[in-house]
DNA sequence: CTGGGATATACTAATAAGAGGATATACTAA
DNA sequence: TTAGTATATCCTCTTATTAGTATATCCCAG
């Protein structure tokens, strides 16, 4: 991948808050739209876009679509991501994102139904 | 700085090679215009855009306009910029123009008054 | 002051992102 | 089949980037 298409992924910031929380784990669309608390139409399309760059996968799982991140091959974008995960008090968002994520995700413990299994099964708090 | 602004610096060829040279040291618009192989429009607008957003400084010397990069303070920046060299080898431009400044520079100490002290005055080959 | 080199800005056109509303598709449950 | 949930796509509008041409500015030499 170019490196100019690499950061161009990462130049948006509802795209390096979908990046951070997909470093946690998979997680489906309205999800996503939960925690970052936009419109579904814009996070579907962020994720076209980071599906487009080869960034992050999409897997249906019954009505739901997983997305995925792809592990990632370039050396610049591992350390960015981990970066991201590294560099949480930078961004209070992280922090919260990842917190939103973990109350979602014990929710899933209580009813099941709400979410295909492969989004707690391999989750720290699932 | 936000992430999204920091990443949007990056997310240009143009301006990837800019701060890959200007790891280097100090140059000045023309050099640029020389090293990249572009016109000075094109040029002096990435410049202008990479001050905008307070990753570099200009300084006139003369007719010359010098432009060095601004110490960077966000670790992400630091990081980046530190991996543009690092990892050369995945950009055939970066060694290429690394290279080029390298000649450039050379030929400034037959005739210094082709640029500015503060170029070569402070470099590995001047 | 004049000419020329170096650089910046104005203006215009082309393209890419980004957002929102409406609609379509895919799937589940009944 | 029908209704409902989840997700994607279409269309339109707005804004941001990018590039090119022309012009302006700044500075030095004479």
């Amino acid at each position: 991948m170019e490196l100019d298409k690499l950061y161009k992924c990462l130049s948006d910031i509802q795209r390096i808050r979908i990046l951070n929380l997909l470093m946690q784990g998979a997680l489906c669309v309205c999800h996503f739209q939960e925690i970052l608390d936009e419109s579904q139409v814009k996070v579907s399309k962020q994720l076209q876009y980071l599906k487009r760059m080869g960034l992050v996968s999409a897997q249906r799982e019954g009505m739901w679509m997983v997305y995925s991140l792809i592990n990632p091959s370039h050396p610049l974008l591992v350390a960015n991501l981990n970066a991201l995960v590294a560099l949480k008090e930078y961004h209070p968002y992280f922090t919260e994102d990842i917190n939103k994520r973990e109350i979602i995700l014990k929710r899933f413990t209580e009813n099941k139904a709400e979410c295909p299994k492969v989004v707690y099964q391999n989750s720290d708090c699932g």
